[in-house]
DNA sequence: TGCTTTTACGAAAACGTTATAGGAAAAAAG
DNA sequence: CTTTTTTCCTATAACGTTTTCGTAAAAGCA
């Protein structure tokens, strides 16, 4: 805030501000010849355009928001972190939220940035199919690109980036069904999300293609509570007709199950094969290394990101129902 | 950027631009039956002020900057969302940037940063004990609030936000020690920084304590590629004189220690005992389960938010010289 | 009553840009 | 040698706030 202005830059050339404006804006109606000087003394004396000023004039700026559950995250780390590849790259600040599952706070957010402080959005959501009005709401008052990645409102017309849910967590049961489990369980969330929707379409085709006959408690519905996950799953892997595989459709929930299992002294993969949807970097260091689907998350990132600026300078709104469908990766290890 | 202006209520309320101004901001001059009408109709407009607008006739906005060499580590996420606790409760908005270790990269951020378009700085340093000129200079320019954390400049006069990392690490030598380890390696990074100086000193007193006798030998310095710190570690580790004992002063050199180890069939803890100075959630998980210096990753992101925003909004920069210190937690668990 | 003080508002300038419109000089065209 | 076009620059008005200063009316005071 006490660089030196265009205005002071001016005066030192002799010119007026709108010469020097355009001569930085490198306008075809301003002679080489000023145009470098111009550039000379900006350099000197290390001139930077105000963006406040900037942005209120042009009614547009070169920040961004992006707003997650959570940053504690394997995957959303990653993402964030392949976010931030393309918006450094092409000269954008990324502002960051946090909405800690909590729609009270996701809603708080949103509101806040309708004053225009950012010129795109990108977002995970935090809650389940419905109560999507904010995010439309948002979109009709400020008219602003928004990307929605990974966990996405199905509902909604606006550009995503996923991944192959449905195909990958198929393939992920089928593997521990292969290995021999008779009746392996899904561990899901609560909250009815469309991402967890597909795995669990994936994994419930899995099994009926198998000729495995489903039934409702072969599904764990688990929280964002820790300690009470421990409680529900110990419960059920308790119980003598217990689940003799996992499929975790969420990283924090096959760490559970293994804590759980180990408590309970159930051998993994003998009495319980595990494969776990996560990104841990650790995963082929747990006891026994954890077999998991993997999401490209910093790809995730880069698409929604490049996806997103290319809304904000295209004038074109041709990508807004772009979907962009990523691969997961499964690597079997040991715990199955 | 398409709500209502001040303008507009003003016209709707025949009232004067500067009056709707001062009712918003709450000022003495208006009366109470005035700011009651604006506020009624500022709220039933949804109105929001233009941050461009305000920060710029204000010269001061209420966006902090964060900078850190990596997301994708649970150290700095942590901080991160501490750092995002205090900044969403104040009402700040926080940009990220990501150096990846790269001292350019923090640089550019730093120079793109002297626009003004933040009203403070919080950052962990990406290099050495060196070159830190960049970061005189830009509080020279911008004479903005710096807070540094973890990876502090020891040599510059900021505030800072740091662990114990001499007392701790001494800790933690001495029970890798006291668990029978009779050379206990330190791995630790090439870049001379303050954090590992420390870490260095604390672990070389202990020795000292206990009677070893300290040689070069002893120190392991890794890098940032994982795949080259694989090679040298497993080059140290088969020789005949290797160390029975790490204390791994950076989370990912723990890991590729735990690697090493399983394949040149290194028993944790028999043949080698580990500490590991990580915030993996997942240290309880790994077999054998790590023993852990961890950081009070969270807290130091919230001290170091609140000492920025204190230092932002009070004129007095008393605390221009704060250290905050706080403990390292150490856990032991079966891989010592 | 006349005087001072307080209350409650408005006019206008400022913050640092960018965009629009216009114009003088130089170059090109006839 | 005029006319047209092109080149290069300036003046000015925004963008939406906040702040300073001025002032009429109301209130206080003798």
């Amino acid at each position: 805030m006490n660089g030196i202005s265009m205005i002071q830059l001016a005066k030192e050339l002799g010119l007026s501000v709108s010469t020097v404006s355009k001569a930085l804006g490198d306008s075809h109606e301003i002679s080489a010849s000023t145009k470098k000087r111009v550039l000379e003394l900006a350099k000197k004396y290390k001139y930077k355009p105000n963006p406040f000023a900037s942005n209120l004039r042009k009614k547009k700026g070169k920040q961004i928001a992006v707003i997650i559950p959570d940053i504690v995250n394997n995957f959303f780390a990653l993402a964030v972190d392949g976010i931030e590849s393309v918006t450094m790259s092409k000269h954008y600040d990324t502002f960051i939220y946090l909405t800690h599952e909590n729609l009270e706070r996701e809603k708080a957010v949103l509101e806040h940035l309708e004053s225009g402080l950012i010129s795109g959005l990108i977002i995970s959501v935090c809650t389940g199919r419905e109560g999507y009005a904010h995010f439309q709401e948002f979109y009709e008052t400020t008219r602003l690109p928004i990307v929605f990645f990974d966990r996405v409102p199905d509902l909604l017309q606006f550009p995503k980036v996923i991944a192959n849910n449905y195909e990958s967590s198929f393939d992920a049961t089928a593997r521990l069904i292969k290995a021999g489990s008779k009746r392996p369980a899904l561990i899901t969330t609560t909250e009815p999300m469309f991402t967890s929707m597909e795995r669990r379409r994936g994994y419930q085709d899995a099994l009926e293609k198998h000729g495995i006959v489903f039934t409702d408690e072969m599904i764990i519905h688990c929280t964002d509570d820790m300690a009470l996950n421990y409680t529900i799953l110990r419960k059920i892997f308790s119980q003598k007709k217990r689940p003799d595989g996992i499929f975790a459709s969420i990283e924090k929930y096959a760490i559970t199950s293994y804590e759980v299992c180990k408590d309970l002294k159930l051998s993994i993969p003998k009495d319980v094969k595990v494969i776990g949807m996560t990104n841990l970097r650790t995963a082929a260091l747990l006891n026994p290394s954890l077999s998991t689907l993997s999401q490209p998350a910093f790809d995730m990132g880069k698409e929604a990101a490049g996806l997103l600026i290319k809304m904000i300078e295209k004038k074109s709104y041709a990508a807004a129902n772009d979907i962009i469908v990523l691969p997961n990766e499964l690597t079997i290890r040991d715990s199955i």
